[in-house]
DNA sequence: ACGGTAATGACAGTTACTGACATCACCGTA
DNA sequence: TACGGTGATGTCAGTAACTGTCATTACCGT
């Protein structure tokens, strides 16, 4: 650990979120956000690639939550089903954190057309890991991809419902929803 | 019209794509793509937003395709069905330029994350639009953004089996597949 | 011939982001 | 206890994406 005040990464996240939703994502400068967070511009970059990335620093944790579950479903389980079981796993790790951070942090996603388009790049990468996790439980292309960019786009839906109050129930149960409605869609449709 | 050459706006794609394929997107300037295309910076910037978008000059008017392919489906159709016959559409619009000016194409985007961040966002978008038209066909949420998303990610599918080889037929056929394919996977999984 | 207009050029300025080097507390070890 | 290695940070210069503003110029209708 450095001689500095320790957990300088987290305090550029806390910083960043207030800024964010204060003033906007592009009236916060990078400068301004290192400032609040009592470190320097040249810190921020070394901690997060981007201004967008400060937004997404537990995403590797997530996707890890998410590819493990689905690797870890039973042996009969359907390709859907063990995507099903990743998005339990990431709703139940979501799920942690307070609803009112998650909302604030929702907010400021959808309303910024920057943070909107890191956050399906990530959702993508996900998809991507589970595919590969669907491989490994031998499913085959184009099926694997198809299953688990569904799951991505599930967890997606669910997640804006349930940020914005739309859907009052637990996270979890609101994703349990989404899947169910995707599967009438492309059953009768 | 100007008083200058001409479609300046074509020239400004037509230098962006030959500078990205030659040498990679963030080694090509905006300067350098606007010397090319024989005007200054300045103008780049006038007719795209960004560098990234200079690669998604015609991503209104696939857009406009698609939604009124959507909007005019038949009174019987299902969503799915609905969305399919604009994929159907999309795909017959990006199959009338040539297979390897969009293999070139896909090719850099594939090639950079900032190139398929922007896809991801256009995308998403057309979904978005894909949904408000399903709307207008008395579609409820949230089957009618369940549906235009699994639709979008049906189409990106298909393209990048398409557009890398992987799969030698039509465009069209190769969406139609893709969508079988989705259907084979929430049905039974 | 003339005034309006639309597209462009010219140019200064901000800010995201990077590379290189210096600095400083901590830690193990002689 | 002194000492060298290490990791995180500071400092500073530099590039390039993008923006605001104003001047310029051909075309077009009257």
């Amino acid at each position: 650990m450095g001689r500095w005040e320790p957990d300088s990464r987290r305090r550029l996240q806390e910083a960043a979120l207030a800024l964010y939703a204060e003033r906007g994502y592009d009236q916060a400068t990078a400068a301004e956000i290192a400032a609040r967070a009592g470190v320097t511009e040249r810190t921020f970059f070394r901690h997060f690639a981007d201004k967008r990335e400060v937004l997404f620093g537990g995403s590797a944790v997530l996707k890890e939550h998410i590819v493990s579950a689905v690797a870890a479903a039973p042996r009969g389980a359907t390709p859907l089903e063990a995507v099903s079981l990743g998005l339990a796993a990431a709703a139940a790790l979501l799920g942690e954190q307070s609803r009112e951070l998650s909302a604030q942090r929702q907010a400021v996603i959808v309303a910024t057309p920057e943070l909107r388009e890191r956050e399906l790049a990530k959702l993508a990468d996900y998809a991507a890991a589970v595919a590969a996790a669907l491989h490994g439980r031998g499913v085959t292309e184009p099926q694997a991809s198809l299953a688990a960019e569904a799951g991505m786009t599930v967890l997606r839906v669910a997640l804006e419902r349930w940020a914005s109050g739309a859907d009052r129930r637990d996270l979890g149960k609101v994703v349990e929803g989404s899947m169910a409605d995707l599967r009438g869609v492309t059953s009768t449709g």
